[in-house]
Formats: C-alpha cells, structure tokens, sequence
DNA sequence: TATATTATGAGAGTGAGTCTCATTATCATA
DNA sequence: TATGATAATGAGACTCACTCTCATAATATA
C-alpha cells in the first residue's frame, strides 16, 4: 500500500472531476450523493487502478455493497471503469473519458497497477493497425487495452 | 513457430504439441497423463481461450477440480496460460511459448475470445516503446498483453 | 512383487462480488 | 412546510467460480 500520486487531486482538478460526473449523473437521472462523491473523489486521489480493500482503507465508512454497487451504475454511465488483472480482487478507476487514454504496469507480485501513456505515434499506429485486424476478422471494435506485465520498482 | 496459424488440430501438430508438453512436464518431474493430455488437446482444438466450461463440454468425463489442478500445474511450467476477461470464468489457452505471441479479440456481447496477430512492424515498435516505458519507471518488464474490445462477427 | 510417489475425483470449503429488503435520504408538488 | 413518490443506503444473506481435502487409483522404482 504505497502513497498516492498526490498531482492528480489539486483542487481544481477534482473540482471540474466532480462538475463531469455531475454532468454525466443528472443525465442519467441520478443524484450525486455524498457516497459517490467520496467514491468518485478517492479513485481520483488514487491515480491508479485500485481494489475494493484500497477504496475501504481510504473510506472505512462507506458499505461494501454500496461501493460495489456505485462503482457498477458509475461505470454504466462512463464515470468509472473495472479491469480484471488476475483472480483475485478486481481493480477499479476513473474511466478513460474522465482521465484520457492511457495503459497499465501490472505488477505481478504485489499486483499493483500503474497508469503509462504510449508515445502518440505509436498509439495511433497500433489503432490503424488494430482497426484493420478488426475488419479483418469483421469484428467491430470499441476500445483496446495494453498492459506490460513485470515487477514493479519496489518489487523487482 | 509459424505452424500455428490455422491448422492447428492437424495430427502433425498434435504430436509436435505434445512432445513439447512432455518434455516440459518430464524436465519438472510430472507426468503426462491421460487427463493432462486430454486437456493439453481440447485447448489445442479449440485454438481460442476457452472457459472450463467449454473444456467440460468437449471432455465431459473430465473432473472439474482435476481441470483447474491441471490447468494451473500447466501454467506454472509454461504449456498453459491464464486470461482474465471478466467477472465470469476465467479463459485458459496453449501458452505463447508453444502457439505464438498473438492478441485477443473480446467480445463483450458473448465473452468469445479470438486469437489475432499484430503487424510484426508494429509489434517490434511497441515492445520497444514499452520498454522505454518500463525503463522509465523502473519497472521489469516480463510480456504484454493487448486486447481489442469490442463485438464478433455473430454479435455485431 | 512390494513400496513409494504422484494423480485423480467427489465433495466440502472459501471468498469476491451480488442481491434482498427494511430503513433513510432526497426530490417534486401542493 | 408537509406529503407522498422515488432513489439510495447498509447489513447481511446468498451465489458461484474456484480451491482444498482426503481417500482411492495409477504409475514409477527398487
């Protein structure tokens, strides 16, 4: 359990974070409640993809089922997004709509996992790439996911 | 390694298949038993990642906890991998080291997964891209993985 | 053949995640 | 501000993919 990235949360960063997902909750007809808010606010303060344990250890009042539940209507609605890195706990953060496009190290031994930007150049290639495979296999794409396995600085 | 594109059940394959699978299971002291060959050939025949309940449906006589036994034991001596699509089962199929380095097709109308090569251009400019990443990061790199999201030619 | 080791299968056990439902909070309209 | 309608919450029961246990069976070695 290692420190935050603290650049992410500024307060204007989480101010305009809350104004989208108050955007994005109203039009689904849903209310922006204190739950959601803190929810929403310690994915951001996190930075990274965290487990269920990681949200309770930052906000030990919020209910377990309540989380779960949150964080499944917040990822219909483009708020948050759930990645499945191994068998265990699965990892949850701010959807790509929210924090821009971006791809993970997966630490295998601790499981942590770390947001990384691909060169522009590269990235754009691999689409072209990928959208041909796809018509290919007449396949129709949504989104692509990357991610370099390894350990990370602490464990390796 | 370039036999393993399309024929992939072919006797000549198969055989090939499991004389690597028995030198790797004899170099860690296991044997290469009807159900590990059973399994070893339902995975190569399937030429996707597969559920354990697909496996069960090809080889129903199989038991389930002898299939993740076996699964695990595999993956752990590099014949078998592990893929988490997700929430559901868990996909297993042939590790890259006997079919290839490849990636998947999702599809997030019927779970399906599709086995699909990367231009090897491409492929030879992102490992080196993710490797500058991981340098960056300290981190030690050991593989990626990249999936395309999206609907099947069925679904679509 | 005898003996030690490895593999198997049936079912019990585990635990992440979901569902239920009674309670509470919030909204809309008078 | 009341009042009724709707949405959200939390505690715990429940599910189900997966793992573990242990008695039995198969295989290797002496």
């Amino acid at each position: 359990m290692k420190a935050t990235h603290l650049p992410k949360n500024t307060p204007h960063d989480l101010k305009l974070l809350h104004e989208q997902v108050t955007t994005k909750l109203s039009q689904a007809n849903y209310r922006y409640t204190d739950n959601r808010r803190r929810l929403v606010e310690t994915l951001a303060r996190y930075g990274r993809p965290v487990t269920l344990p990681d949200i309770l250890n930052a906000e030990p009042a919020l209910a377990q089922s309540s989380i779960y539940r949150n964080l499944d209507l917040l990822e219909n609605i483009g708020v948050t997004c759930r990645i499945a890195v191994g068998s265990e706990h699965a990892h949850f953060e701010l959807a790509e709509q929210l924090v821009g496009h971006h791809h993970h190290l997966i630490c295998k031994a601790c499981g942590t996992v770390q947001d990384v930007h691909l060169d522009l150049q590269i990235e754009s290639l691999l689409e072209e790439s990928l959208a041909q495979i796809a018509s290919r296999a007449n396949f129709a794409p949504l989104h692509h996911t990357l991610d370099l396995h390894g350990r990370c600085a602490d464990c390796k």
